[in-house]
RNA sequence: GGGGAUGUAGCUCAGUUGGUAGAGCGCCGCCUUUGCAAGGCGGAAGUCAGGGGUUCGAGCCCCCUCAUCUCCA
């Protein structure tokens, strides 16, 4: 069957139709919020269009619109529905997807959700009326009511099939965020695509419909109306603001529209699956023989391509971690299809190619995919070369001992230590007529995710704690002690304001008062404190009463929430009241200091951009007062040379005394002239931009909310203080800049002056100096072992005098005086040097401790001597003991006093050895 | 956050139940050769990642830290 649709509507067109239906009805169109979500430590990718509205359905955010509509770059690896490895196997399943949404803060309601969808549907798609089915929700528990409204305006909908609306229960039309919070039913719309899409005819006793998991019922688009907030299981408020919040794959919507059987059948994929074919030189039955490895590498060039151009590098770690299993996955299956070489830069052009009219920061970012892909595809060639060596000595071992099977534990430990997939390592068997154990293998996998998952996993903050300064919030709202719209935030007004003290907090708990040295969380309704963000440290200052009754040193400012921020600090003298007047003032000098390194932070990622390349991107950052550090993606270290050209770079944009200004725009206009933007930090529709140097060419353009200063004159110096690494591919520079690096210079040089002036030389002789004197230290270290090697000779002929002969085999006991135990080992090769057969034993004491030391050559042991037996009868002497070799054999003792009887005992020990 | 592996000369790596730190390549010098490639002889080069502990004695055993690789979340 063919569903009728207009021809030739692109996936770009129908992502645009969408956008132009909802604007149309009065929506703003909002870009794609990141694939790192901004304020959401608990979620590793953003993974639906809600993400970013969040703050909003919580109540801690607004909007200066009530409808908006947006395409949403989403991923998803690891969940109920989704596994990486699934992924490319079917039709359906990717990492990444754009997720099509209309949205309603309050504002319209289901009447016009459900209308608008089915217009947009059958309307202008022309999607059958008779084959769209909607569900609505019924509480099987019967307890939340019925969502009769939804399946009211669905019947009033023209030429919807009354027949077609059905009821589900929670699992299928309920939404909610967690445990607690905003919730609601939700109304999904599916779509019969006719008897031969069914995949079940296998399946006995099935019967095919909505939810029944065949897929010839699809669904396209759910349509979530939030109108209850959940306190507890049991529960349910209704809102006073209710949402809309929709959701419709677009891969999904366009297979049906272009009428494939598969998502890589759509124009979305066509273009990079045809790239993949070009490069490996197939025709097209050689492709569609491959379709496995076609549907991995096209989804995950694209899934990459989109998290590199949001800041994703491949690391060993969250969601860097996902990004090089992704990059990994695919250059692994590449391989399967001929690729031995990086190739995936090329398959993600034909990516930036197709998506950048929609997602230009594909374009912008294109330098950083490419390099990004290719670097983590030679570093897996590594790796898998590493493993494989190790895999050949196993599987030479195996063949020796006629083994045919890999035990699981090893392909494992293989896996998990050495990196080497499971796949390769059976191919490789496989090769020698050998095989895995892979029961075993994932018996072992499953271990290892037990024994890791017992840690705590990462990021996952503390839930309750944000709930607790979300209710605050609330209740100081409602008070009157903040304004609707929270704490009103200025922190480049001006640094001193007078305030009245809102609330206090005390281990968590509001107080009205607090006395001297407690620690305390101050609220005020207006502050001038920056809040810790884009790397930029929070202020620190004080707040005192009237007539300094008292004050509060304060260490830091905080957002909790949005809308709240909190003060923190301690109490420095007198009994703070809350409805105190109180003189707030920042630290000025600190402030100062930041503001310096703030700026600092811009001129070097400039210049670290204009030499190294356009792949060099920030990927933290810290403006502290005294400091900065900057991380940023770049393979391998920098150069001394580098590293000059890159300070002298900044040092003359300081010289150049450069304007910098900051302007607010909106955000579309701001990335169009090409302001740099920091990845994962969420931008309003009007942004604030720091300009260094003039309009026209600026050295830097950057989105920023900190603080700097206004002429980079201001900074004075710049000075590199430490460059490394802190991941593969993340170089770290330490800098400082402002008063603090003048003074660092300053104190350079003192100390140069004072090395300088300890050899007696002028400043610029002092290193020549230094080089001399190593040498001449080195020269004079090894005449000095010379002399006491000299010396030590001259005692050994001294004391070999008293050599006796002991069933005819020269022996010799004698005291020395050596600096180092290990010096008598040297005087015993010496004696052998003159002895060819002989024993000796030396003894000397070193910081008061007695050692002593047998030497017996091999003919001696051939006759059973056995030095470490002789010298543990020797030490017991001396309090000690000792052990060795059968030549050569060391002891220490206890007892300085007794050295000399000791040594005076070998004589009768070796005699009665050496008797027949 | 957790599990595993690795860290020894400029590079690649050996190093036995704990007993005087090694090889290959590279480097320097000399020899051989018309020259090059190569060969021969000799030489320099080490904080055994760092710190602590056990021991008469630690590259090796134990604890901690750091770095790199890797897997899981």
């Amino acid at each position: 069957m063919n569903i009728r649709v207009p021809p030739s509507l692109t996936g770009a067109q129908v992502r645009q139709s969408f956008l132009d239906f909802f604007a149309e009805r009065g929506h703003a169109i909002v870009p794609s919020a990141s694939l790192i979500p901004a304020d959401d430590p608990t979620l590793l990718f953003t993974n639906s269009g809600m993400v970013q509205f969040k703050d909003v359905f919580l109540n801690t955010g607004t909007r200066p619109y009530r409808r908006a509509a947006d395409s949403q770059k989403s991923m998803r690896v690891a969940g109920k529905h989704n596994d990486l490895d699934d992924v490319g196997r079917d039709d359906t399943h990717h990492t990444f997807f754009e997720m099509l949404g209309n949205w309603s803060f309050g504002d319209y309601y289901k009447q016009d959700a459900i209308a608008w969808a089915w217009q947009l549907l059958t309307g202008v798609w022309g999607l059958p009326k008779d084959r769209l089915w909607a569900t609505c929700f019924r509480d099987e528990q019967g307890i939340v009511p019925e969502d009769d409204e939804a399946a009211q305006c669905w019947l009033q909908q023209p030429g919807f099939d009354p027949q077609h609306l059905l009821f589900f229960g929670r699992k299928d039309n309920f939404w909610e965020m967690a445990e607690v919070g905003p919730c609601g039913p939700d109304s999904e719309i599916h779509l019969d695509r006719g008897a031969e899409f069914c995949n079940c005819a296998a399946v006995p006793g099935q019967t095919c419909g909505v939810n029944s998991g065949c897929a010839r019922y699809l669904e396209l688009w759910n349509l979530v109306f939030i109108q209850y907030n959940r306190h507890s299981p049991t529960s349910l408020e209704p809102l006073p603001a209710k949402h809309v919040d929709t959701g419709m794959g677009l891969e999904r919507i366009v297979s049906v529209l272009q009428n494939v059987n598969s998502n890589y059948r759509t124009d979305l994929f066509t273009p990079i699956l045809q790239r993949i074919q070009a490069l490996a030189g197939h025709s097209v039955a050689q492709r569609e023989a491959n379709l496995t490895p076609y549907r991995v590498i096209a989804d995950h060039a694209r899934a990459a391509a989109f998290l590199i151009a949001d800041g994703v590098i491949p690391g060993n770690t969250g969601r860097n971690y996902v990004c090089r299993m992704i990059i990994r996955r695919a250059h692994r299956f590449g391989n399967e299809i001929g690729f031995h070489e990086p190739f995936l830069a090329r398959v993600a052009a034909a990516v930036i190619a197709e998506y950048s009219a929609a997602y230009p920061e594909l374009e912008r970012q294109q330098l950083a995919i490419a390099r990004t892909l290719t670097d983590e595809e030679q570093r897996f060639q590594r790796t898998v070369d590493q493993g494989v060596a190790q895999l050949e000595t196993l599987m030479d071992e195996m063949q020796r001992s006629s083994q045919a099977q890999l035990a699981g534990a090893r392909a494992f430990d293989l896996y998990a230590t050495y990196g080497l997939p499971l796949e390769i390592t059976r191919d490789l068997l496989r090769k020698r007529n050998l095989r895995v154990d892979e029961a075993g293998f994932r018996a072992a996998l499953d271990e290892h995710k037990l024994v890791s998952g017992a840690g705590q996993a990462m990021g996952a903050k503390d839930a309750g704690t944000a709930q607790r300064y979300a209710q605050l919030l609330t209740e100081l709202q409602a008070a009157a002690l903040l304004p609707e719209s929270g704490v009103e935030h200025d922190p480049h007004g001006a640094l001193e304001t007078t305030e009245t003290l809102a609330a206090m907090l005390v281990n968590g708990k509001q107080v009205a008062t607090a006395g001297p040295g407690t620690k305390v969380e101050v609220i005020l309704a207006r502050t001038p404190f920056y809040v810790e963000s884009g790397g930029q440290i929070a202020d620190i200052g004080t707040i005192h009463g009237p007539d300094n009754a008292w004050q509060i040193r304060i260490e830091r400012a905080q957002r909790p929430v949005g809308g709240l921020i909190v003060h923190t600090g301690s109490v420095a003298s007198g009994h703070p009241r809350v409805q105190d007047s109180a003189s707030v003032r920042v630290n000025a000098a600190q402030r100062a200091g930041i503001a310096c390194n703030h700026t600092a932070t811009h001129l070097l990622q400039a210049h670290l951009r204009s030499l190294l390349g356009g792949h060099v991107r920030q990927a933290g950052s810290l403006v502290a007062a005294d400091r900065l550090r900057f991380d940023f993606s770049h393979n391998g270290g920098l150069s001394a040379g580098e590293r000059a050209e890159i300070a002298t770079g900044v040092q003359r944009s300081i010289s150049e005394a450069l304007p910098v200004s900051i302007s607010h725009e909106a955000r579309a206009n701001a990335i169009a002239s090409g302001a740099m933007a920091l990845f994962g930090e969420k931008y309003g529709e009007i942004v604030r931009t720091v300009r260094i140097g003039s309009a026209a060419e600026p050295v830097s353009l950057e989105l920023c909310g900190g603080t700097h200063v206004t002429n980079t004159s201001r900074l004075g110096a710049f000075v590199i203080v430490g460059e490394g690494a802190v991941a593969a591919g993340v170089r770290r520079i330490e800098a400082i800049s402002g008063p603090a690096a003048i003074e660092y210079l300053q104190r350079q040089a003192a100390l140069i002056e004072q090395i300088a002036s300890q050899l007696q030389v002028p400043a610029a002789g002092a290193a020549q100096k230094v080089g001399e004197l190593l040498a001449s230290h080195s020269l004079l270290q090894r005449e000095r072992e010379e002399l006491k090697r000299s010396a030590l000779h001259t005692q050994l002929a001294a004391a070999r005098i008293n050599t006796q002969t002991i069933a005819g085999v020269p022996f010799l006991a004698a005291r020395l005086q050596v600096e180092d135990l290990h010096n008598l080992r040297d005087a015993g090769e010496w004696f052998h040097a003159a002895h060819p057969s002989g024993v000796a034993v030396f003894g000397s004491v070193v910081d008061g401790a007695p050692g002593i030391v047998v030497a017996v050559t091999q003919d001696l042991v051939d006759r059973g001597l056995h030095a470490g037996k002789i010298i543990n009868t020797v030490a017991e002497v001396i309090g000690g003991r000792g052990g060795g070799k059968p030549t050569l054999a060391q002891a220490g003792g206890k007892d300085a006093t007794r050295l000399d009887a000791a040594l005076a005992s070998a004589a009768a020990l070796v005699a009665n050895l050496l008797a027949p």
